[in-house]
DNA sequence: AATGAATGAGTCTTCATTCAT
DNA sequence: TATGAATGAAGACTCATTCAT
């Protein structure tokens, strides 16, 4: 696994192949074949993985947030959706590339990304209903495509506004924005 | 262009081949690389078609909506965003993914929408420059990002979603929060 | 398919890969794929050819053969049975030890020598119904196995033997004493 | 060994790899390679304990089989032989299948058929010189591809024949055939 | 003596690109 | 100018065999 973060983090998803990955990471492609039954099991450990994380850090947040105002949600909300592509962001840039063969993938960290969302977006609107409006399938799945295609374009061309604070407010702005109820 | 297209249409991603698109357009491998040096200058010479395309056709709106207000101002910006993927919804999602492997050509596609982007807004911050906040580098990257970016996510898990007016009334009020002037 | 048989005449199954086939017959590894979808696509035309020529050989005997006698008609079965294994006796022994992996064809040739072995019974029992017995399943499939089994064995082991006047006399009796009607 | 026909047995051809086999037996590759220098080993050594015992079996009733009569004596060199194909008739057509790619081992086993054959023809010329020929290279190979041939048929295409008395019956007969004296 | 992780040569197959006709 | 047969580098994957522990 570290291995192939590695091998995305220097030669990009141009050398994404199986020879590649183990030549690199250091053993032989055999051994490679003994972890992973298809090239594709690489990329999906891998996406599951940060998925767990990211998962298990926004479920654990949300749970012992019970003081927490809406403002701090929702800029939680925005840390917790930028916080994966911040450290490493090479690999992250790779993997996003590679990912786009696989379209099982890709629908899987979209759902992931829109059931992250959702989750958020109920909290709020369970909090103060008269501020923020209700979740739908509409509202959730247009957040999560402007958050995390702002995130994506971002980290291809601008990676260091990921790290820049005025770039948060503008995307904690945005899902304002989104969640707060229409007059 | 049209059989390159067509086969895009049918067949996605899997079967762009040089061979397929030859062999669709009816004439031979041969001469297909008498008209293109790649496979990518097809690509390439693809989106720079869509891409003068929207630009004449941007351009053009703007030159001659003198009368118009901000609010149609916005909501042209918006269709004219999405406009390119309300038909042949299939060709634009292969390529959508067959561009993710030319960094160069996705740079470029980038460019162009943030130009765009950048066009508007600044027509918008001359307009009315206490009701729209000044463009920046910041804004129109994040805006771009972040319109496309929800655009993108409809165009391969909701195509319908493109069509849909609530949808579309969701980007405008994005676009519109976005523009707006901070108090 | 020429330049397959001879691959399989100097190097035998142990270098039937599609790189060798390819490079001994003086064309590239794509040029193959040009013209067979498989590897085991070219076991099978060469499979298949053996066996359309065969057929074409025995009807077009039988057809022309009312005259014949029934120990003319024994005598060119066996000679009909033995002909592919005349000539090029290199090739099919390859040919042999390559099917083993692809029942499917194994099969198939099994069928075609059934059949072969069918017609003839059927045409001595029509002939002479009281010298004849009444071909059966069982009977043909006796038959079949032993003839091609012991000219199999032969092939591998004693190629010289195909040759011999006093084999082949061993065949015909032996044909004989199957089709013969049991007193 | 067990575990070599077990994997046999249930796998096919397909998995007879080393791994496979070591892990069915209960122990490691490595311990594997402590018992067989080769793969090739494994299916020499199942080759060669098959043909220890039927030799045992064929040469110990030829030594108890004084008193018996050439009908007698030809029926149990036809159940001899069939004899190791009655039960696990998967494993030995895997073996077989196996064995093709090996062409030691299949010359192994024919010489070692050929040698049994012999032993019958020449025991029943004994008993009866005018009523049998003498077995000569030519007429034992005959009888032996003929013979095993029919039967590795049957395995094959019919495994229930070689269980059916009528069956038994025709090899009876052809064998007869053969080492019946012409006149 | 046993283990099993590691090895890597070798297999089939694809497809962008060239060039003689 | 058009053709399309030919090319071959490169990729995913398998499996017999080795060797440090």
């Amino acid at each position: 696994m570290e291995a192939t973060a590695q091998v995305l983090e220097r030669s990009g998803d141009a050398d994404f192949t199986t020879n590649h990955i183990a030549r690199r990471a250091g053993f032989s492609i055999g051994t490679l074949y003994r972890y992973f039954p298809h090239k594709k099991a690489i990329l999906k450990e891998m996406v599951e993985a940060a998925l767990r994380k990211q998962d298990a850090r926004i479920r654990g947040w949300l749970a012992q947030s019970d003081g927490a105002t809406a403002e701090e949600l929702i800029e939680h909300m925005v840390q917790h959706m930028l916080e994966p592509f911040l450290s490493r962001s090479r690999v992250r840039k790779s993997m996003l590339m590679s990912l786009m063969h696989e379209s099982e993938l890709i629908a899987r960290v979209n759902a992931a990304h829109l059931e992250f969302i959702r989750l958020f977006h109920a909290r709020l609107a369970e909090m103060d209903p008269l501020r923020f409006r209700k979740p739908t399938d509409l509202t959730c799945h247009t957040l999560a495509g402007a958050l995390l295609g702002s995130i994506r374009t971002s980290l291809i061309f601008n990676p260091s506004y990921l790290q820049d604070a005025d770039y948060q407010k503008e995307l904690v702005a945005m899902v304002t924005h989104f969640v707060t109820a229409r007059r």
